[in-house]
DNA sequence: CGTAAATGATAGTAATACTATTATATTTGC
DNA sequence: GCAAATATAATAGTATTACTATCATTTACG
């Protein structure tokens, strides 16, 4: 991935983070810091100290720190649509392509890529915690006008596409996917925080398991 | 329900809001002004303007306003899983229980109950929008220790209990009654705010029918 | 009617979420 | 290699938030 950058929506930075070594800064230490004190702690204050710069510094790269976040789920839903085109060129049979988005999609993140400033794990565990905080605000209308949640909703057109080219019945394509992608996370965060909103079957991952069965038993006829 | 009240866990609050007169408009104007500005927007000192009150009186109530949010939804489950009592007795098919758990967990709300403090439909668009700011936070251990969560993993178990009879031998019971109670609000704040990631189909209830569709094929073997 | 409890009025603090200004580096173009 | 442009650092300042404290006043109730 050396030759690739992800490409972000210009309207959600105010100076391209990805253009410095103070912009990589902000953007792998906000990931370290928001994944370890949540985002409702996590101020540009705090995220100051733990690069050695100052808040000004920072607001010249993002508004708030609510913009930030919408960039990072932004660039983690670009990297998935850029894993899950990978994973499912040259596969000619559709069910087959639809299991491997499943699993791109639902499964846990454990390894790093390799994007030197990017924890792509801590990132998965910001996503699964705080992504709903990115568009569950007033201002989602806004941020949707400019473009802040594209990257999310191409996914969700690609995968719900296979799934029309498996049943072109299907009433109700864009739905699934975005209940198992949403209903993933969640499960994630249940597991580890509210169990009994969960059934873990040891041997399996079982978030995997669930949602390949159910998206297979929805789609079919 | 003159004669019922919806006693909630005595852990999330100061002092008891049903308690007195300040306590219930405290109740109901949170849910008018967090349904008008939002959770983000909404702070004590707007909801003491707003009662003709003082922070420092509410303060009396709730130690801050991720506990009042507690209240809330604490509620809100709870009135929840009163109506679907009701939904269920004496009904003895488990399919015909099953389904009427989903419509009432999927449904819009349309119409208040006769709670005068409490409009319920403003609470469940609060419910969709807000809830996740409920439980995803770093204190979510801490406030499941004291069961501000307890109405909640209740009413899932209830319905997983009724999945079990169905089918004895299907695998996932909890995860899937909390993907579809999470989904199906979801799903309505994505036909509102982000369309593209839900699926409005004209003339029916598309959510209802959905997950109607989506726990039948899942349990079914 | 008197006491206790609840509420209101007011004030104050520390932290947050910014904005502004100026000084100092660093980069870049010629 | 130097000047100009740009980026960053240092510092300060403001309005708002999220509380806490104190004391006066009203209301409840036994």
């Amino acid at each position: 991935m050396e030759n690739i950058s992800i490409n972000i929506n210009q309207h959600i930075y105010l100076k391209d983070p990805e253009s410095s070594a103070l912009g990589k800064k902000i953007l792998s230490e906000s990931i370290n810091l928001i994944d370890e004190i949540g985002l409702d702690e996590f101020t540009f204050r705090k995220l100051a100290v733990a690069i050695g710069s100052t808040e000004a510094s920072i607001y010249r790269y993002f508004e708030n720190k609510h913009k930030l976040l919408l960039y990072l789920t932004s660039w983690y839903w670009a990297w998935i649509e850029y894993k899950l085109m990978f994973a499912v060129t040259n596969i000619d049979c559709p069910r087959e392509r639809l299991l491997r988005c499943i699993k791109l999609v639902t499964e846990k993140i454990q390894q790093d890529g390799n994007i030197p400033h990017i924890n792509e794990i801590k990132l998965s565990n910001i996503l699964i915690s705080e992504s709903a905080k990115a568009y569950m605000t007033k201002s989602v209308g806004n941020e949707n006008k400019i473009g802040a949640f594209s990257g999310y909703k191409q996914l969700v057109q690609r995968i719900s596409d296979i799934i029309m080219e498996i049943n072109p019945n299907y009433k109700y394509p864009h739905m699934l996917v975005s209940t198992i992608i949403e209903g993933s996370h969640h499960q994630r965060y249940f597991a580890e925080h509210l169990p009994r909103l969960t059934d873990i079957v040891s041997g399996e991952d079982s978030i995997i398991c669930f949602y390949n069965q159910l998206v297979f038993k929805a789609i079919d006829e």
